[in-house]
DNA sequence: CGGCTTTGACCAGCGC
DNA sequence: GCGCTGGTCAAAGCCG
């Protein structure tokens, strides 16, 4: 049986954060860090995600200033200020919250490096072509274009038997390496669609394998080959996406399909929003999933692992 | 046969 | 400079 419970996360959620919160319960997961540590670390926390380019935080005011809740103060750098500090409220969040994690993006900077990097390509192809058919073709044309360009990303953290999560679009699996620190691959998956170069990856926590980390990164520049759906889905999705702009992008592909439904629904009602379908069978699965990020157990502590890409270990332990 | 996955190799970025 | 790691490529193989 499949059971699935979505958390989610926004790489750029944790940017700066303030915003008005809809709901306290709406980003639990933050109960866990302790991001005044963050603030002490000489990494910043988008920085932890592995990100090396502030920028959307800009392009998502929104994101940028998601209030986590109960935690204080989260010092994100950002291009223009180098970062903003925030305190934020206090709440402790509800049991069978969510969690929500943030992550990361880039791009507007890397973007602007990679004209510089393909100017310099430039005058370098000519030699390059000829050392590159003696020994191995691939070598450099990713790099005219690939020089860090790297386009919001956004992550979900999905509680799942399957890797590989149906979100309506079409992936290709391009690659998979092992990940530092997880007996778990991670794969990494291109949209199919021709001009859209969305990709995601895809990896499971070691510390719960039940949980696979999804991450998205760019957006697409199609309509999803699965038909929408309308219901009251879009209704929250619309509600989350308020919030997460990014969020709202993804969660409305998920939302385009039956069981994806279930999952957004199960997730937002766990995040706060008020949902509630007791008439999928799919949903008893749910009630027995561990409560992932139920605050004031170890249940979302075990979870670090997943997070642990995300947010260091010192920032997992419990108050 | 086309599309997809697997897999080894390569490259870039980063820290030491 | 070197080694590690993440990310990507593309050939080979698999499958419907």
């Amino acid at each position: 049986m499949e059971k699935k419970e979505m958390v989610v996360k926004t790489e750029d959620a944790v940017g700066s954060s303030s915003i008005p919160c809809y709901n306290s319960n709406v980003y639990p997961f933050s109960n866990a860090f302790d991001f005044s540590e963050v603030e002490k670390s000489s990494l910043g926390f988008m920085e932890l995600l592995g990100v090396q380019d502030y920028s959307p935080l800009l392009e998502l005011p929104q994101l940028s200033t998601v209030s986590v809740p109960h935690h204080s103060t989260v010092k994100v750098p950002s291009d223009n200020g180098k970062e903003s500090s925030e305190v934020l409220n206090h709440q402790p969040a509800t049991p069978n919250s969510s969690s929500i994690s943030s992550a990361s993006s880039d791009a507007v900077n890397d973007e602007q490096k990679m004209t510089l990097d393909q100017v310099e390509e430039d005058d370098d192809e000519e030699e390059e072509e000829e050392g590159q058919q003696k020994t191995k073709k691939q070598l450099k044309p990713k790099k005219t274009n690939q020089k860090r360009q790297r386009e919001p990303r956004f992550a979900f953290m999905t509680k799942s038997e399957v890797d590989h999560l149906e979100d309506g679009y079409r992936w290709r699996k391009y690659g998979q390496k092992a990940v530092k620190n997880s007996p778990f691959p991670r794969s990494y998956y291109r949209c199919t669609s021709v001009s859209c170069n969305v990709k995601k990856r895809v990896e499971r926590s070691f510390t719960d394998p039940s949980v696979v980390v999804t991450t998205y990164e760019g957006q697409h520049t199609h309509p999803s080959p699965v038909m929408p759906r309308s219901g009251v889905s879009a209704g929250y999705a619309t509600n989350l996406a308020s919030v997460f702009p990014q969020a709202g992008n993804y969660l409305s592909q998920y939302q385009q399909q039956h069981h994806h439904q279930q999952l957004i629904f199960s997730t937002l009602s766990s995040l706060g929003f008020p949902y509630n379908d007791s008439s999928s069978p799919k949903n008893a699965g749910f009630t027995q999933e561990r409560r992932l990020c139920n605050p004031g157990t170890n249940a979302f502590l075990r979870d670090h692992g997943l997070l642990q890409d995300v947010v260091p270990s010192h920032m997992l332990k419990e108050e």
